[in-house]
DNA sequence: CGCACCTCTGTAACCGGTTTCATGTAACCG
DNA sequence: CGGTTACATGAAACCGGTTACAGAGGTGCG
């Protein structure tokens, strides 16, 4: 690899015009500066990033936490792929690379991680566990974005879905489908969109002045089983709903299985809406009725109020992004449109 | 953040002692070493992993490259999240970490992107698209693997699944079964998946003794559609088959849909199995038979790959890993296990 | 005792960039 | 014509590590 000096040699100037060249090139006479540039295109000049970083203390790598924890070893989140994409996509635009360190690094203080690495930010994804390197790297200088999860800090912001008006949404559509007696299979109560979907379907049902009824609201696991269970519980109750609202696509697809057990139909007997619009929710059948995240979305604005914090080192938190969620209308609560496979 | 000789200075010794603790431990006396040891602890300190990479030409990272395609958006691997996860923890495993490079970098030359960053060496994922960037990078002395794609150069391999044998355990299970008429939904000719797996299937039918009716061989295109349209096609034939062996799980999907429709039962009048093992399959009523892939295996035997080429220079190219493929029996090849939900 | 040898440590060059400051030259101005 | 200013460039220090080499002090042996 040629080096700065090489290209200096060969062109010769001094290595300072050349590091001006491609860091300052309007402070240099033209002539000089495509010539430079014309050399350095011949020999394949490149910089070296770390001697750059070294010198500059600014590395255009943003950090990834992901813990694929060793507590929980099968935790995946729904929409890894996506929010990589998004992130990865914005990143670019900008310049900026993503570097995912290794869990064992430094032995979970992923601030120290950071330092050492000259990372100009950091992105990180919930899982669900109170990491307290998370917390300690919100409370420090560097710029941190976390997704799925609320979390402060001096130089910290977090990105999260509207769980609350999706849930609205998908209540006042039941409502709209004529359904009055509107169930749901909630969440777990310790998990932010557990709670959020929850109260979203509280609000929605007194705001359609609705009488909540405690027994039409049960529990379940975000998975399939916890769906299926929750579902077997709502249809024993004498009261039985005409309608389902799962906190999840899983549990939805779940409780339609539980459904079509009971020898009941959906949605002619109990129409269902589910929330996340994950893959599945569009290739069963029939197709489920959910509320789509924006799932490319958590990627991007990520990296956006990632880079604002980085570019002005001013400015200290911006406001949380909560993304808008979506109606996506299939089978599961209108019989009109069939979809053919 | 303090530096090497800021510590140095703390513990009255030079800074190549200070150095020495931490990569040459041995060689430094005990009661030297473990005051340094005390001392950067107190003060926090570590070192600057661009400083050392600039010095020793090791960065103790390995990209990932993983083109998100402008040409083609929506691009995704079905199997991503599980690559990534098992690929980050065999690199993390021995210190490693992963950089996901800007696309843009560089306007596609990966190769020149891996030397900026002086990266040990460079996974990538293959999209489909013959890019010369990758061929590029593989001829290059870069320690590269490949993932679903064969791919040679000095020092360079790849891993893949073992698409043959798994469409050969397919038609086999078929067979023993007690079908006799075993037709296939193959993958398209101009994929690699989609080539083996139909030599396999050809493979297994001659070795049962099995005749290979031509028409019982229709080409889809691994998405959900064109395994509904192909079954069509199977289904309006004189000689219906009583199995079907599709070559991707969400052609599979379709299929048991086309045959549904058509009034006909799974896995009574026509047993199916699929390829890949995605999520869904284990999702959909009756669960689908199918041959799994060892998704973490790609990641890990990747990682493993790379670090061998890395860490020993002299080394060339190991030999590409093929992956051992299992068959998930679910219930569209069988009555018997009627899982519950 | 003299010499070889081993153990431990320090000095200083080096990795490949960036940036401050000084300098030379030409243009401009009254 | 002398002085100010703008422009273009170069010399050298610096970023924070690693490492070749030299040297100091102690030990063992003939």
């Amino acid at each position: 690899m040629a080096t700065i000096r090489d290209l200096a040699r060969q062109c010769g100037v001094s290595v300072a015009t050349i590091s001006r060249v491609f860091n300052n090139p309007e402070v240099v006479n033209a002539e000089t500066r495509d010539n430079v540039l014309r050399v350095a295109a011949r020999i394949g000049y490149q910089p070296n990033e770390s001697a750059r970083t070294l010198a500059t203390k600014k590395s255009y790598m943003v950090g990834l936490i992901w813990d694929t924890d060793h507590r929980r070893p099968g935790w995946r989140h729904p929409f890894f792929q996506e929010i990589i994409i998004g992130l990865k996509t914005a990143l670019s635009e900008r310049g900026y690379h993503l570097l995912m360190l290794a869990t064992s690094d430094d032995e979970g203080s992923h601030l120290r991680a950071a330092k050492r690495h000259n990372l100009d930010g950091v992105v990180f994804i919930d899982n669900g566990t109170q990491d307290p390197a998370l917390t300690q790297l919100a409370e420090s200088d560097v710029p941190c974005v976390s997704l799925d999860r609320p979390i402060t800090g001096p130089r910290t912001t977090y990105v999260i879905s509207d769980n609350a008006g999706g849930a609205r949404i998908a209540v006042n559509h039941l409502y709209e489908q004529g359904r009055r007696s509107i169930a749901t299979i909630a969440g777990p109560g310790r998990t932010r969109p557990g709670i959020e979907r929850l109260d979203g379907y509280r609000d929605a049902l007194a705001a359609l002045g609705l009488p909540e009824r405690s027994h039409h609201v049960v529990e379940g696991d975000f998975y399939l089983a916890g769906g299926h269970a929750a579902m077997r519980r709502l249809l024993e109750l004498d009261e039985r709903p005409d309608a389902v609202f799962a906190a999840g696509d899983e549990m939805a697809i779940g409780a339609i299985r539980a459904i079509t057990e009971a020898g009941l139909k959906v949605p002619e007997d109990i129409a269902v809406v589910g929330f996340d619009d994950i893959e599945l929710a569009a290739l069963v059948q029939p197709g489920l009725t959910t509320v789509a995240q924006d799932k490319g979305g958590f990627g991007t604005a990520a990296a956006t109020a990632l880079i604002a914090m980085i570019d002005t080192p001013a400015t200290g938190s911006p406001p949380p992004s909560v993304l808008p969620t979506s109606l996506v209308i299939r089978g599961t609560t209108s019989t009109l449109p069939r979809t053919s496979p």
